[in-house]
DNA sequence: CGTTTTTGACCGGCGC
DNA sequence: GCGCCGGTCAAAAACG
């Protein structure tokens, strides 16, 4: 388009300059004139053009508005039915942490087996709680309501989620990983039976937000840093860090509802993995998870922390269980709690939609054989520092995956919705975040 | 100067 | 009751 333009006007000019060695002043006037009309109608024309394109773009974005204000409106309508079970009434939902279950990653089918009604509501309740955790940004109209509902279930699903803890295992060189959230260290420890100290972080997001986190290195292999996540967000979260929060919520919920369904005897191995996990749900987070349910730990007596261990490292732990890696060593030497390990490894430079680890490290996903679950790609040489556009392509391919794996998982819905939401309605103030020019996360 | 980290003191739970 | 241990507090130091 360029080049036939220039070509046209070259010859134009020439014929022009052709034309002035013999033309008239008057003559040269009104050839000027028919260049200026000339020049007009290609500005016209190219406004026309930019009208459209910008048309174009609008409708593109309508579509995309439209888009979201459709899974808000399923997720409150999941919350609604989900409220409309719940028992508000029923006094054993505040303390008894055991009977609280979750469907997180429980098929329809799992649902349908052995839950009584209580049971059943409050696994919906707490789901709900996983849910709504990163999503209180409020730009949309059903974020009242939402809070209102929130608030309601706050006192409930949080004490009991508040306890479970999402213990992460991942190669990170520096000294706790960039998961996106902000940290405030407040101790360190020496704990028994591993020389590498325990640092202990609050996130300071929020002054009143109960999450903490314990950081400690493997002490069999110190490459491997072991983060311990504890407690729910009770504010919006950067973009960067809602995919951490959402997993080691969704991990907890699970592992909560894991302590009620548990069955003696079942154990894992490598059989109850589907290596081709990563179809069931490009979310790596949320469909392996719920994958990962087939790795309940029969233990579901009283105990004050129950654990579960995402294992992002590329080797099982030295000391692992014979049988397989995915089992931490925490479920041996807490056998009081009940713990339960999945692995996230990938075969590929997949990576959870967030930043783990800071510019100069590794992102903790290695080469493994393990369950593949990933997703979320990330070239490897990229740094922690992300740009926006990055990040837009990020909530794009995020929205699409998560709609295909509310399709093929129901299960998952509330939490995925949630994802969603949070990613979109957060996006700007990830950006506002990050423009502070403070290393998120990091000390 | 405000924020974060460091680090010893303190506290509560648990086992003996 | 005592000691151990994990977790938290808070004053001082360090940092930006």
């Amino acid at each position: 388009m360029e080049g036939t333009r220039k070509s046209s006007t070259g010859s134009s000019v020439n014929e022009e300059n052709s034309y002035n060695e013999s033309a008239s002043p008057e003559e040269k006037y009104c050839r000027k004139e028919a260049m200026k009309e000339d020049e007009v109608e290609s500005t016209k024309a190219k406004m026309t053009g930019v009208r459209e394109e910008n048309a174009r773009l609008k409708m593109q974005l309508q579509q995309i508005e439209k888009d979201h204000r459709t899974l808000q409106l399923r997720f409150f309508d999941i919350l609604r039915e989900t409220k409309q079970d719940n028992n508000p009434t029923d006094p054993t939902i505040e303390e008894d942490t055991e009977l609280v279950s979750l469907r997180l990653g429980m098929s329809s089918r799992d649902q349908s087996k052995k839950e009584e009604r209580n049971t059943s509501s409050r696994e919906e309740n707490e789901e709900l709680k996983v849910g709504s955790d990163y999503n209180l940004t409020g730009s949309e109209t059903g974020s009242m309501e939402f809070k209102t509902l929130r608030s309601e279930e706050d006192e409930l699903s949080q004490t009991n989620l508040k306890r479970a803890r999402v213990s992460v295992r991942a190669k990170c060189e520096t000294t706790t990983m960039n998961d996106g959230c902000q940290w405030r260290k407040y101790g360190q420890k020496i704990s028994k039976g591993n020389p590498c100290p325990r640092a202990y972080y609050r996130c300071t997001v929020s002054p009143s937000c109960p999450v903490r986190k314990q950081v400690q290195r493997c002490s069999e292999d110190t490459s491997i840093l072991i983060t311990t996540y504890e407690g729910t967000h009770n504010h919006p979260l950067p973009i960067s860090a809602t995919a951490m929060a959402s997993t080691t919520s969704a991990a907890a919920s699970m592992l909560l509802s894991g302590s009620s369904n548990s069955q003696p005897g079942l154990v894992s191995s490598p059989a109850n993995i589907d290596p081709t996990s990563s179809l069931r749900g490009p979310n790596p987070n949320l469909s392996d998870i719920s994958l990962a349910r087939a790795f309940y730990l029969p233990n579901s007596s009283s105990t004050p922390f129950p654990t579960i261990t995402l294992d992002l490292t590329t080797n099982p732990p030295t000391t692992a269980s014979s049988g397989f890696s995915m089992f931490s060593s925490s479920f041996k030497s807490i056998p009081r709690a009940p713990s339960t390990s999945l692995s996230f490894s990938s075969s590929e430079s997949y990576m959870l939609p967030t930043v783990w680890g800071n510019g100069s490290l590794n992102y903790g996903i290695y080469n493994s054989n393990h369950v593949s679950s990933a997703y979320f790609r990330r070239p490897s040489q990229e740094q922690s520092s992300q740009s926006y556009p990055e990040k837009l392509n990020q909530q794009e391919a995020l929205t699409q995956t998560l709609t295909t794996v509310i399709k093929s998982d129901p299960s998952l819905q509330s939490v995925i919705t949630t994802a969603i939401s949070s990613l979109v309605a957060n996006g700007s103030t990830a950006q506002v975040n990050k423009d502070k020019g403070k290393n998120i996360g990091q000390k």
